[in-house]
DNA sequence: TTGGAAAGTCAACAAGACTGACATAAAATG
DNA sequence: CATTTTATGTCAGTCTTGTTGACTTTCCAA
């Protein structure tokens, strides 16, 4: 695991400097100062209503696909029905989603955002939306395009389907 | 807050269409799946020692900065020093890390990895090296820097200097 | 109709963050 | 030399958010 660094010699004669050991070490520690920084703006806000990052997750997503389902959202969200019902809990009882059950299916319980919850939403989104776009713009779209592909990359491949599949609430 | 694409019209006349709110929404999203996967292969490994996140991320920067005190690493991490006493407390009794008394500043207690620390060390940065290094690969050398000008936008511009001002232990 | 699977809820526990208070030692300062 | 500041460590307690286990309700298929 020593350098991997062969500029112009060898096999491919592809210029590798990119995959430098010392290069992924710089990515990985930027995917983690940066993620940081994300998160920074939205856990500043939530704060002053006493919710942490997992609210504004679920928050989140409600938002995006309106009438979701809890296990729809699991899936998502990558934790245990424990964990989420919690935080929905919460939320339900805040006043910020309403619950509706499955008129198919009655298992099933729909999730929307209400007036309230979609306040904060857009509160918190306003955020994280600011950081992201000055970004974007310092760095420009060519850079946006290549931030993208490696971040699809880096993902488990399920949610780059689910990433690129919805529109607009599916 | 609606729509921000002005393709090919009005002011600056530049196409905007990766300041849209959705193309904004879509970045965020990325994060945050792409942040999973980043961590899901160290985070399978870590169980195995029954240690965390919090252990890995110290183990990472004591073995990028040998030598490294006690305070630079609350300075990186961004944690509290209760927090971060409690995860170096236990790789110190487990011998994976080494804290030594200053000789210049006995105050300050230098860190460094014991062989056994640098065993971890390896076998969670391999890990996470060939995911990212399969991600750089795939993405290629142009999507690479994209990704990584991005981040560093997104970053706190402290973290930005960090990362750029170290190419080996400082 | 009955048994299993699925969706959701409640309870209890653990990791890891936080704050606050305090202790010790050494360096810096007057 | 006395005082203050800095660096580190520790104890206690709280909070968020993850976990497992046990349970109810509902659906579906044999």
């Amino acid at each position: 695991m020593q350098d991997r660094a062969f500029p112009g010699k060898g096999g491919g004669g592809e210029n590798l400097l990119f995959l430098t050991d010392d290069q992924l070490r710089k990515g990985i520690e930027a995917m983690f100062f940066a993620y940081r920084g994300f998160t920074a703006d939205p856990d500043r806000i939530l704060e002053n209503y006493a919710y942490g990052r997992a609210h504004h997750r679920a928050i989140h997503f409600i938002n995006r696909s309106p009438g979701t389902t809890v296990n729809n959202l699991l899936d998502i969200l990558g934790v245990t029905k424990q964990s989420l019902n919690r935080v929905l809990r919460t939320l339900i009882n805040d006043g910020l989603v309403e619950s509706r059950v499955g008129t198919r299916d009655k298992r099933e319980r729909h999730l929307y955002l209400t007036e309230k919850g979609r306040a904060l939403e857009h509160e918190l989104s306003d955020a994280q939306r600011a950081r992201m776009r000055a970004a974007f713009r310092a760095a420009g779209p060519e850079a946006v395009q290549g931030f993208r592909k490696v971040l699809e990359e880096i993902m488990d491949p399920r949610m780059r389907e689910f990433l690129n599949s919805m529109t607009d609430g599916g």
